[in-house]
DNA sequence: GTCTATATCCGGATAGAC
DNA sequence: GTCTATCCGGATATAGAC
C-alpha cells in the first residue's frame, strides 16, 4: 500500500468529516459554511474538496455511514432467545448509540429535507430498516403471547420517537448514568407493550 | 380606525407569514430566502420589509405565536378532576394540535437552534411551560395513586417525544382518523404511567 | 496536499421611484 | 404598498501556483 511522503489525506480526510459532523449537527446544515468546516480543521475552503466532491456528498456521506454502521452494529449483536430480552436489547442498543454517538444520530434525525433526493431515498431505506427491526420484534412478541400491541406499526413509530427524544435532554454527566437511563426506559417500553 | 385606501396590508401581512411558515417547516429556516417567501405571496423580496424588520423576527414571531396560542388553549381547556382523565385530555389536545397546525409543530421543534440567543430564551421558556403542564399531571397523579411513575422528568420527556413523533407519520387522508389515533396514543400513554 | 485568487452566483437588507 | 435597482457580503466551487 503504497504511501505519499508527506500526505496527510489519512489524518485530514477524517478530521474533515468529524468537524463538518460536528458542525452540521450544532447549527444545521443550510447554515455551515464550507468555509467554517475548513477552518474548524486549519485548512481553507477549497482543500475540502480533495477530501468531497461537494458540501452535498458530505452530508449524504456521514448520514449513510451513520445508518450502515447502526445496522451492521445491531446485526452484529446477539440474538436473545425470548421477545421481552429482544426488545430490551434494542432498547439498549439504541440508547448506547445515543450516547456514544450524538451528533451522528442528530443528523439522521435532522438533515433528512436537506439531502437531494435520490440521496434521501437512499438513506430513508436505511431508516426504514432500522425502524423495521423494532416492528418485527414487536409483531413476533405480540403473535407469541408475550406482549399486548394494537398497532404494530404505529407502536413502532411511538417507541422509536420516545427514544429519539433522548437526544432533547442527554447531556454528557448529567444526573442519570447510562445503566439508569437504561432501565428507566426498558420500563417505559416494556409497560407499552404488556400484556 | 383609519384604514388607507387600496391598503392590503391586513391580507398581505398573514399571507407573508402565512408563506414563511410553510417554506420554513418545508425546507428550514436556514435554507429559505426572503425571495423564496416574497415569490409564494406573489411579492419581491423588498416589500417583505414591511410586514416583519428582518428574517430572523419573522421566525421568532411564528414561533412565538405558535406557542403562546398552545398555551392559552390549553389553559382555556376544561380541567377533568381525575388524573387519568387529564393526561387524557392532554394527549387529545397535543394530538389535535400536531393535526391541525403541522408547520408550527414541526417549527417549534426543529428550528430552536437558528433562533438568536434571546430569541431562544423566550420560546424556550414558554416550550418549559408546556412541558410542565405534562410534568405536573404526571406528578399529581403518582402523588394521588393513580399513576407509577419511576422518574417524573424522564416520563414528561419521554411522553412529549412519543406525541411529537406523530409528525413524521401523520398525513391528512392517512389510514387512521384522529378518534383513532387518540384512543390508540391514549393507551400508549396510560400504559406507560399505569400502577 | 494546501494555498491564493477568483469566477459566479445568491443571500439579506435598503433607497428611492411610482 | 409595491417595485426596481442596488449595496455588500458571503456562498460554493474551481484554477493554477507552490
Amino acid at each position: 500500500m503504497a504511501r505519499k511522503t508527506g500526505s496527510h489525506a489519512e489524518i485530514t480526510g477524517p478530521a474533515v468529516r468529524a468537524a463538518a459532523l460536528r458542525l452540521f449537527a450544532r447549527s444545521g446544515y443550510a447554515a455551515v459554511s464550507m468555509r467554517q468546516i475548513a477552518a474548524e480543521v486549519g485548512l481553507r475552503a477549497g482543500a475540502l474538496y480533495l477530501y468531497t466532491p461537494d458540501k452535498q456528498t458530505l452530508l449524504f456521506d456521514l448520514m449513510h455511514d451513520h445508518m450502515t454502521a447502526l445496522l451492521s452494529d445491531w446485526d452484529a449483536a446477539p440474538k436473545p432467545a425470548t421477545p421481552s430480552a429482544r426488545l430490551d436489547q434494542f432498547v439498549a442498543f439504541h440508547i448506547d448509540f445515543h450516547i456514544e454517538q450524538p451528533d451522528a444520530v442528530f443528523l439522521a434525525y435532522m438533515e433528512l429535507r436537506n439531502l437531494a433526493p435520490d440521496n434521501f431515498a437512499a438513506i430513508e431505506t436505511l431508516r426504514r430498516a432500522y425502524e423495521n427491526h423494532l416492528e418485527v420484534i414487536l409483531a413476533n412478541g405480540h403473535a407469541s403471547g408475550d406482549f399486548d400491541v394494537q398497532d404494530t406499526r404505529i407502536t413502532t413509530m411511538a417507541l422509536i420517537a420516545m427514544l429519539a427524544g433522548i437526544h432533547v435532554w442527554y447531556r454528557d454527566g448529567g444526573r442519570l448514568d447510562r445503566d439508569h437511563i437504561h432501565a428507566l426506559y426498558k420500563d417505559l417500553v416494556r409497560r407499552t407493550v404488556s400484556p
